[in-house]
DNA sequence: AGCACGCCGACT
DNA sequence: GTCGGCGTGCTC
């Protein structure tokens, strides 16, 4: 029994499929344990951490290697996460390693550097080498020790490794593997005085003897009297406060008066505030925090749809109160941008030191302490983006996600594809929690959960001042154009109802979802369409710097009145962009001040704040923007919604657009109306019976809901289905085109879902690569599911093997 | 992800 | 002829 060899499986922070045995050094063992970061040698001569995911005693096939070292003896992955991270890895098709590489922050992943020595002993000469290796040789005596990216830089190319192999072959230089750990505590320098000194006679003689050097005894005299209270005092404080150098303070410390230590402190600082009482519910507040709660005893999500501005937040406090109060620990999840001061500062006046932040703006080392923080207990309510989710907690008791329906909630690159937003639900399962989602749009899936019973819903659906859901106006681009009633861009309809808004001293939100002047700009001679050199995707004509751009990879060129392909100088600029429509409305509307809000605006002209802010202080009447208009923006003045182009919106192909389209609808939508009134949005379309909105025309959005619910069930998109994405990535068309043909009938072949492709005619080019993607649709039914995603797997294995297409880069993501 | 091995084009 | 490009396969 006790000659047995401990072996352990360990996930590696890569893309590799299984998990990797190694052995226990036999001093080692008493020590190991599950969700424990360990240093493993993989590979020729690469160190990585890895965690420990079981413990046994059976003999690997291949001969293990022994673990190198425990990084730290307390586990920091609980098994909690062990089972989320597998769960993750099975749902999004990825692996384990790469969810781990996605949960661990980086200051707990670590890689060796392999550094190079010259060689003191080498006695031959260098006539041999060429110029390469004698400069590394030359780098190498100067310096003795460098590193990979140095002789990269050096030799100012990326494979260096011939080079450096011949040096070690011959001797001349050696090299070394050095694990580095990325986390470096923070220290703080502390000064204390010498024990002896603290007898007054010792001091009364170093005060003698120190005659000759005032500006010692001055900071002697000075740490004396600051330090009278505690014995040692910071270095810099002591400085600071005493008006003295460093370079007085290191003659102390070397006469052995003083001597320097260092303690680790933490950055993420004291965040001590002023206590701040939680604010009063509203009578109607009341009402939806007792719903909640009702609804968690039978039911383990709530989805709390309130109105924007309705007080959410209020309610989630209270949860979060109860929560606390029986010991459990709290995530709140928010999209990146939410993130903002405001939020935080908020929860940090009432929950005090027990809430933890964790986003992108944390760098590695915080991002390390706020891990072992939440590992520990000490924080209680971590705020965060969807990365929180992989925290360790260890009593998670509520997840609130806010903004449920924010598309920033999924990841689309890399691996794990993962939805924040669903896994937290899963996440929460394996606590035993109970989950908030809140939203004043909420997606699809989620309103469907809420309709089937499967998730509570609890409305909120009263602003302070009281909102009414807007009148829908549909407004005919084709009878228009036949009467030849348009101006412009716009029907009359809709001129109309902005001048009624404007003379009522409304404001008007007009919105399209493309920036820029013109789709496009074709030749009407040769019909010659300028495209992207690099895309594939027709250029946009940007009419205020006169460029031709592309809003795929950021290429422009100047605009130039004569035709790159004929002779003609007679150009053509077909469709519209946010500018096009920002000129033809002042020009409609010459006394109204008139502003745009678009991606192009940010930089050009003042700035997202100052756009909005103009608005808000109603300086603008009519505001032109992209989706950007409908990113946590509350105007009370709007009236009126103009929506361009709706068909847009609404014919588009492939159901993640058309989700996008709707949410973005209904955010748009929800911009129209003001305190007690009704707003109006006015729809212009060339296709009303085909437009979903034309269903629930003066409807509330309620209908709209079923009505997407009904379309999604007919045509089988999630939430009635579950797809699954492949996108095939290759530098060559023509094995894009094997590929995607040979993965869409194999799969077809398996009979375990529906394959939408490659029939969609649509290879995109990024960057030298083609892009093709195939949607294979399953049921919602779990095992069904797990069976597609087998066949998929065995599929893709199958294909790596094909000689003409192994080499086709593959991603896999899975929606929901 | 790295790193080694192996097979074809532009250089001495 | 070789150097060096990157396509391919393996790592406990």
């Amino acid at each position: 029994m006790s000659s047995q060899i401990t072996y352990v499986d360990v996930i590696l922070p890569l893309a590799l499929p299984q998990a990797y045995t190694y052995a226990v050094p036999i001093d080692l063992v008493p020590f190991v344990k599950i969700g424990q970061r360990v240093i493993v040698q993989f590979g020729k001569n690469r160190f990585y951490s890895a965690i420990i995911k079981n413990i046994n005693h059976k003999k690997p096939a291949v001969d293990a290697k022994l673990i190198e070292t425990i990084a730290e003896e307390e586990a920091i992955v609980t098994e909690t996460q062990l089972k989320f991270w597998k769960w993750m890895s099975e749902y999004y098709m990825c692996t384990e390693g790469e969810v781990m590489n996605a949960a661990l922050p980086s200051g707990l992943k670590l890689s060796s550097e392999t550094k190079i020595r010259y060689n003191e002993n080498y006695e031959g000469d260098f006539d041999t080498l060429n110029e390469e290796e004698f400069l590394i040789v030359q780098a190498l005596r100067a310096q003795q020790e460098i590193k990979i990216p140095q002789v990269q830089d050096l030799l100012k190319k990326k494979n260096v490794y011939p080079s450096l192999k011949t040096l070690f072959n011959l001797s001349i230089a050696v090299s070394s593997e050095e694990v580095v750990e990325k986390f470096k505590p923070r220290t703080v320098t502390y000064i204390k005085l010498n024990e002896k000194y603290e007898d007054d006679e010792e001091l009364e003689k170093i005060y003698a003897e120190l005659g000759r050097a005032p500006k010692q005894v001055e900071l002697l005299l000075a740490f004396s009297q600051l330090g009278k209270k505690s014995k040692f005092i910071r270095k810099n404080e002591l400085l600071a406060l005493s008006k003295s150098t460093a370079a007085v303070l290191a003659a102390l410390v070397k006469r052995n008066v003083f001597t320097e230590f260092k303690m680790e402190v933490s950055r993420l600082g004291n965040l001590q505030t002023a206590e701040l009482d939680s604010p009063e519910l509203s009578a109607e507040q009341k009402t939806a925090l007792a719903e909640i709660n009702q609804h968690f005893e039978t039911k383990n999500v709530v989805l709390l749809h309130g109105v924007t501005g309705s007080g959410k937040t209020n309610i989630y406090i209270e949860n979060i109160k109860e929560a606390i109060a029986e010991g459990k620990q709290v995530l709140y999840l928010l999209p990146e941008i939410a993130l903002t001061a405001q939020i935080i500062n908020r929860l940090r006046k009432i929950f005090n030191t027990q809430v933890g932040i964790y986003h992108s703006k944390f760098n590695q080392n915080e991002r390390v302490e706020i891990w072992n923080k939440v590992l520990h207990g000490e924080y209680k309510i971590l705020i965060g983006a969807r990365s929180g989710l992989f925290l360790p907690f260890k009593n998670l008791g509520l997840v609130i996600v806010d903004e449920e329906h924010d598309n920033s909630m999924k990841q689309a690159d890399p691996a794990p594809r993962y939805n924040g937003r669903d896994s937290s639900i899963v996440l929460a399962t394996l606590f035993n929690a109970k989950v908030i989602l809140g939203t004043a749009t909420p997606s699809v899936e989620t309103y469907y959960n809420t309709e089937r019973g499967k998730f509570g819903l609890v409305k909120l659906d009263k602003r302070y001042g009281g909102i009414e859901m807007p009148e829908f106006v549909i407004a005919n681009i084709k009878d228009d154009t036949k009467w030849q009633r348009m101006q412009g861009s716009f029907t009359s309809t809709l001129v109309n109802e902005v001048s009624q808004a404007l003379s009522k001293k409304e404001q008007v939100i007009l919105f399209l979802n493309r920036r820029g002047f013109a789709n496009y700009q074709v030749c009407k001679t040769c019909s010659y369409v300028y495209k992207c050199k690099n895309c594939d995707v027709s250029l946009t004509y940007h009419k205020f710097s006169h460029q031709l751009k592309c809003h795929y990879c950021g290429y422009f060129e100047k605009m130039i009145d004569k035709c790159k392909s004929c002779v003609a100088i007679d150009l053509d600029i077909v469709g519209m962009g946010t500018e096009k429509i920002e000129d033809e409305i002042a020009e409609l509307f010459p006394t109204a001040k008139v502003s745009r809000l678009d991606y192009d605006a940010l930089k050009t002209k003042h700035g997202h704040a100052k756009v909005i802010s103009e608005f808000e202080n109603r300086e603008v009447d009519i505001l032109v923007g992209t989706q950007m208009v409908t990113k946590g923006l509350d105007f009370d003045h709007v009236s009126l919604v103009g929506i361009i182009n709706a068909d847009q919106l609404i014919h588009h192909p492939g159901f993640r657009s058309h989700e996008r389209a709707f949410q973005l609808m209904m955010q748009v939508a929800g911009r129209a109306g003001r305190k007690n009134k009704k707003g109006r949005v006015v729809l212009q379309t060339s296709d009303p019976a085909h437009t979903v909105i034309y269903n629930v025309m003066n409807s509330d959005f309620k209908r709209m809901y079923e009505t997407e619910i009904g379309m999604r069930r007919q045509f089988q998109y999630p939430p009635f289905a579950r797809v699954i994405e492949v996108k095939l990535k290759h530098t060559k068309v023509q094995n894009i085109e094997q590929a995607s043909l040979y993965l869409a009938n194999e799969m077809r072949k398996t009979n375990t879902g529906k394959v939408l492709g490659p029939a969609i005619p649509f290879v995109s080019k990024i960057n030298n690569y083609y892009i093709r993607e195939i949607l294979i649709k399953s049921t919602v039914d779990s095992k069904k599911l797990l069976q597609t995603k087998h066949a998929l797997q065995q599929v893709l294995d199958k294909m790596k093997t094909l000689p003409d297409i192994k080499s086709v880069s593959v991603s896999v993501d899975v929606d929901p």
